[in-house]
DNA sequence: GCGACAG
DNA sequence: ATCTTGTCGC
């Protein structure tokens, strides 16, 4: 008997609990993910991430709001709320979103754009979180992940704005990118509104001096609990 | 059946 | 993700 895990009703619908039930969810959910670029010029970019405490009994959701311009942080929301369920592969939105949608709530005002830690479309069943995070939102989102879920690839370049495309069952899901010269790809995938071309021409837009784009990097540094680094 | 496996 | 100090290299 597979032990159901507690739903919340806005962003798993009428989820039975369970991990079969979850993949099918995501099977239905994935079909009304549009890859056309649909968002208005960018003035303000969300980045969400998320952290855990208490040896995982609690799960720290950041979302931090950042002119699009600048790139500076304009605002930031940090949340905790007791973790519902375990971590298992290709199911990480099922255990992360009420607490991000939780965190992007809190920020004075809804993101032209959200980057989202973890996989778009480059998914087992094209759903990953931030795929999930755009359906349910309604958001534009991209999937910046540090490690690739599924998929392979050619080799890479080694210089800044290197790319390949990352290709899943005879279909491109992605792109592996390198951010900065020498640096380990970054895999980026769009998860709503955004198209595959665009997804990492945005990415490389927020990337300065580090090797995660700023949105990500910043919501990364308040989830975890770190500090800055001058 | 055997490995792989975002965070 | 998280547990954790110093250390190697640009």
């Amino acid at each position: 008997m597979v032990a159901p895990y507690h739903v919340n009703g806005s962003p798993f619908g009428d989820w039975d609990g369970t991990p079969a039930g979850a993949r099918l969810l995501q099977r239905e959910l994935a079909k009304q993910v549009s890859l056309i670029d649909d968002f208005p010029p960018l003035r303000t970019i969300a980045g969400v991430d998320v952290g855990f405490e208490e040896g995982g009994a609690v799960t720290r959701a950041a979302a931090v709001l950042l002119d699009a311009e600048t790139l500076q942080p304009i605002a930031e929301h940090l949340v905790r709320v007791p973790t519902s369920m375990p971590y298992i592969p290709g199911l990480l939105s099922f255990r992360e979103l009420p607490a991000v949608l939780q965190a992007l709530s809190g920020l004075p005002h809804a993101p032209d754009l959200v980057f989202c830690d973890g996989q778009g479309i480059a998914h087992p069943r094209r759903l990953g979180i931030a795929a999930h995070l755009g359906v349910v939102s309604g958001l534009p989102t991209i999937g910046v992940a540090k490690k690739i879920l599924v998929g392979t690839h050619e080799e890479l370049g080694t210089s800044r704005g290197d790319q390949v495309d990352l290709v899943y069952q005879g279909e491109v899901l992605g792109t592996v990118l390198r951010s900065k010269d020498g640096v380990r790809p970054l895999i980026v995938s769009p998860g709503h509104r955004v198209s595959l071309a665009s997804a990492p021409l945005l990415v490389m837009t927020c990337v300065t001096r580090y090797r995660l784009p700023e949105p990500t990097r910043l919501a990364d540094r308040l989830a975890s609990r770190r500090a800055a680094g001058r």
